[in-house]
DNA sequence: TGGAATTTGTCAAATTTTTGTCTCACTTCA
DNA sequence: TGAAGTGAGACAAAAATTTGACAAATTCCA
């Protein structure tokens, strides 16, 4: 906000901020000298920012149901009364946030998805974000609309290119959210992945971010990896826990093997925390390499506060 | 004494950044001074970074509607604020770190890939961005790392988890880079995805950070897509142009078949645009389609380029 | 209450300014 | 020598300006 404000906004860019046609733009100068914008030499108008926010404040105004004929002329002050009647300030903007429920949210998102509009499912997602917290985004927001685009496009409601679409916009948001922004380095390190043959990226995703919000170091691995990579992974950096979505299909006769493989190469202490929708049909295999599962985002999170305290195995006296 | 330091370009690569052409960079210069760049001995004109960046400002502000007459001689600062009404201040770009060279960068992104170091990646990432600028990072980092960690893949020296990693660091950072400003309603609009069986998407990512950084919407779908779902959605938001990344299978026997099939789905005025390091491999297909290849990263900007002119169509207003 | 007057957004025509593009003659580079 | 850069000027499309008119909605008044 510095203190240059002026005039270089042509009557095409006052139009565009302020929603306004420079049509009527004129016309509200000339009938009732709503601004005085200044001139080029050669009579073009010019707008200062100042006068461009008067213009929204008259517009606003208008919405509102009062006449432009009648209010053209008052100053900001009482134009900023009229614009916002009964608008209780502070409280206002957090109660609308408030009373917007997340099925609000999701619901957008699928809209905006089928209408292909990436500013607008991102907005949404930034406004859910600011309403429900990092973690109310996820567990209400985003594995809600995951599930639904999943649902519609097997359905054939939205096509593939859709799926893909929302997947894209969702991993770039939760990606700038999970950064690792200096976390402790004695943090523990969760790595998460997705098995072979799991291309389905969401899960991960959001797994990924959830546990950034917890205050965990995330290795983000990305989909279809063999067992081997994932242990070494695991051992390189020494990680406290792995992570694996499992989604799609629920017949794969190979995940098995490789879930037995991933726990025979990794030490004991480094947990296994299996989730996705379809890593119920996978529980016997799950049990038998001592893996836990989680139903839910909220189960998930439990269960790695639960681990993040797990002790280490030999502790130096303090 | 690398390049950048003194960075002086000729008016055809200062043409190739800004998505200007240089006559209008000229007559920018001459009826507006909107930049002085110093002259050789011959009397050509040589630009520095900063000028580039500065009429690249200069260009995206006249796409939101103010007029290059009247925003010419602002000062940086205030452009930025014209070009992005609605968006959050970008870093502070006037850190001055120089002397660095893109090599540096690509080789301290290779080590934090080898150490699956998130933190190292995204930090040099962004070092490089601001030290390059957004197109010298895509072209003179982020390329060259991809190629060079698919190299190591292909050798051994480093496994699918390292690639992964470094793929899903560069998406993020890339993703967020060319994330859907609030740009006019008139920019052209670029789908970029992956034909089906290609499932290497960092080619994809840099194409879309590229065409955001030439001021186009892009629309994301990511990878392995059929080419109905692909023309279907052109179709659908009147896309410009159509990119995709063809990067690692050279002998895919069904890709030609997916590409014909592509063409006969867009109307004509859709252009196609291949790209990638297997693309070579299909020429005979892309020729017989009229599609046009691109061998490098400023080639395929060039195109886009020559794309944005094109349209005579009837456009609605706002 | 019905018709007239007023308000208000939109449009068209004629004119001027702005701005991107092109051409031409000439120079420089590789 | 051919490709590319430079400066000057010409041109045409796009955009802005003013004036005047028109239609839908609202208000006013007998």
């Amino acid at each position: 906000m510095n203190a240059m404000s002026q005039a270089h906004h042509s009557i095409q860019s006052a139009a565009r901020r302020t929603g306004l046609t420079a049509h009527v733009i004129r016309v509200w100068e000339k009938r009732y000298g709503a601004v005085q914008p200044s001139r080029t030499g050669s009579n073009r108008r010019l707008y200062t920012d100042a006068e461009i926010a008067r213009l929204q404040l008259l517009r606003r105004a208008t919405e509102f149901g009062h006449s432009i004929g009648t209010i053209a002329t008052l100053e900001n002050a009482r134009l900023t009364e009229l614009a916002a009647p009964a608008a209780e300030s502070p409280r206002a903007l957090t109660a609308t946030l408030r009373g917007k429920s997340a099925e609000e949210f999701v619901q957008q998102c699928i809209e905006a998805t089928q209408k292909l509009d990436a500013l607008a499912f991102e907005e949404t997602l930034h406004r859910a974000t600011v309403a429900l917290g990092q973690h109310g985004l996820l567990e209400h927001v985003v594995a809600p609309v995951a599930q639904a685009i999943g649902d519609l496009w097997r359905d054939g409601t939205i096509t593939a290119a859709h799926e893909h679409f929302a997947s894209a916009a969702i991993r770039v948001f939760l990606g700038h959210a999970s950064r690792p922004f200096a976390l402790p380095a004695n943090a523990p390190l969760l790595i998460v992945a997705t098995p072979v043959g799991q291309l389905h990226e969401l899960g991960a995703v959001m797994v990924a971010a959830a546990a950034a919000d917890l205050g965990w170091r995330v290795m983000y691995l990305g989909t279809s990896l063999p067992a081997a990579e994932i242990a070494g992974t695991a051992l390189n950096s020494s990680a406290r826990a792995v992570a694996l979505s499992i989604v799609y299909p629920a017949d794969d006769e190979q995940l098995p093997g490789e879930l037995e493989k991933l726990r025979r190469y990794l030490p004991a202490e480094v947990k296994i925390i299996i989730g996705g929708r379809a890593s119920a049909s996978y529980d016997e295999a799950i049990k038998r390499i001592g893996a836990t599962r989680s139903g839910s985002l909220s189960e998930f999170c439990d269960q790695l506060n639960a681990l993040r305290k797990l002790p280490k195995r030999k502790t130096i006296g303090s």
